[in-house]
DNA sequence: GGAATCTGATAAAACCTTTTATCATCACGA
DNA sequence: TCGTGATGATAAAAGGTTTTATCAGATTCC
């Protein structure tokens, strides 16, 4: 009985099936050095017969290059770190870059001993990611000697990250609100200590002027709830709009309303920030929404490392991508 | 001006500090070979000062084993696949195994593009996750020569798969509610050409007994507000409790109690299935549901990755993994 | 004292690929 | 005929590590 061979091909297998050497067979399926034309097409025709695939780790080890880079992310797979992913991967696929996903959980000793496994690994360059815009990234990252990117998280001056433009989001939801006719906008948001939260407000401030009112709270639908009761048990005028700080405050705060007998969006138009699809899509009436392009941040960032490792320039700073409204139905206007 | 030498440390750069060979750096730091023990403790007392660690594209380049797997994925980073993927990192991570993910987003083109990377790059093994039971893995995974193991999706007869076990999730569920003197229990699920869907359905007929009613739709909240406006308009007895086949359509089932006047969970209970905590938490009140221990699916594959790559047998076939009921407060009973 | 055994260290091969330098061959011009 | 250049192929080195086989020296035993 003929045993199959299993063994994956190799270089030497080509140079041997077509007849020349190793270096030829190298050449001529590279298009480096000087090969008669004839030889190389038999060489690659051979290759592709016999089914040979370059062994990654040996080109890496010589080139010094892995083709791989590491994405290190601070929480445990929530909803933000993985459409950024999804953008890294897109961009650098086509370009035979693979990502290693490591999952920190916010633990200091995970995440040094993932970064020592990219760095033994040669990892071409590394993207971290942060749930929250004001946590501090690990400080050994500043110091490597591989390229790294920021993405949804700060690094320190002269490196390169990428943010949503929280302010221009604001912005863009208040503006449509003034579009659509309504004059006493509510802001009923998250956490003060969250950098992002205190931008939007700002920003909210800013574009609204005056009379704009900021309530701080939680990220629940609970607390959405709450800060509507307090609003409209109040004397004096009502809001005709509120602009929430993430989708799940928007449902509550559309909930509420609801309960106390006031119609979305005739009587109070909402808007809320995330387009977190299975929230945003299934409040009723369906929610018009701030989107963070959070995979276009990915998309960015991979691009950025893709350059960095080609010995390109990029330059450093904050880069801040722009937010893209949804427009459902809680805000009447066109959709009704 | 004297440069720094910012090269990577090799364990030349040891053998050299330490007055050995190289091989008697090797063999010290691996503890392989005979070798003094004060040789020993100098040489891995150099090798801890002068920051030596071992490049991993040579070591793979060697042994054949990359220390790396890749975890291929059938969706866009879905609520479904990240949970498993926390659950395989936490497991391989403390055995010097890094994890590439790779998502397919259902287009098989990208799939075989990712598997020949993965293949290049010499993976220990795959780790195949589906958003769907029923949906057809590639074929091609069969036929390599590495491990392969099926986390919530089915490979093909003598291989390695890793399932939620629906029948006794939905089990759970039923028995939760006989216990609490529920006695008209109702099934309001997903669309029936999932396979779980199926499986989650016959266990609640089972178990439930004669006078068992499923409804099947699709995965929206609209949908529980659909069935049970349908259910409580028609005439004759009215169910007490509402098995949903998700979170989803459970919020929708108690919104629409509520819309109807019926009080929950006094009149009727409520219980979900995946305890997706954006929604369980948040519902009012908080749901009971079915957790499928996605994380640990995720921990188990990777186990079984792991002792496959270290040559030992792990038994073939499908391995169905407990659910756990999360009890919260739509049921009544202990929780009030 | 000489043979046998043991100890500790090392040289060299191997893993697979790319690149540099070398070599052989042939054509061509002087 | 000899040197010059160009062409096409190849041997060898390099990359960093582990492993096998070898070697020198010390120890033990008769």
């Amino acid at each position: 009985m003929v045993e199959k061979d299993t063994r994956r091909r190799t270089i030497h297998d080509v140079a041997q099936a077509a007849g020349v050497s190793i270096s030829t067979a190298s050449n001529a399926l590279n298009g480096t050095g000087r090969t008669n034309a004839e030889t190389r097409e038999r060489v690659i025709r051979v290759a592709k017969e016999i089914g040979f695939r370059p062994n990654a780790l040996a080109r890496g080890l010589l080139s010094k290059r892995s083709h791989a880079i590491g994405m290190l992310t601070n929480d445990t797979y929530g909803r933000l770190t993985l459409p950024m992913a999804a953008g890294v991967s897109e961009v650098l696929v086509d370009h035979g870059l693979s990502v290693f996903l490591c999952a920190t959980n916010n633990d200091p000793r995970l995440a040094r001993l993932h970064l020592e496994a990219l760095l033994d690994r040669q990892v071409d360059g590394i993207i971290f990611t942060a749930t929250r815009l004001d946590l501090e990234p690990p400080a050994e990252l500043a110091k490597l000697a591989i390229p790294v990117v920021y993405a949804f998280a700060e690094g320190p001056p002269e490196t390169i990250s990428f943010f949503p433009d929280d302010a221009q989001g604001a912005r863009l939801a208040v503006e449509h609100l003034k579009g659509l006719g309504r004059s006493r906008i509510l802001h009923i948001t998250g956490p003060e200590d969250y950098l992002s939260v205190r931008i939007r407000a700002e920003a909210y401030c800013e574009s609204f002027g005056k009379g704009a009112e900021v309530h701080y709270g939680d990220w629940s639908e609970e607390w959405g709830h709450e800060a509507i009761d307090a609003v409209f048990s109040r004397p004096g005028e009502k809001p005709d709009a509120i602009f929430c700080g993430n989708d799940e405050i928007a449902r509550g705060v559309i909930d509420a309303l609801r309960d106390i007998g006031i119609t979305v969006p005739k009587d109070v138009a909402v808007v809320g920030f995330d387009n977190w699809e299975v929230i945003s899509r299934q409040t009723r009436p369906p929610l018009t929404t701030v989107d963070m392009e959070l995979k276009e941040i990915g998309r960015r960032a991979g691009l950025a490392i893709l350059r960095l490792t080609q010995g390109e320039a990029v330059p450093t700073g904050i880069t801040r991508l722009s937010c893209r409204l949804v427009v459902r139905q809680s805000c009447g206007g066109q959709a009704g």
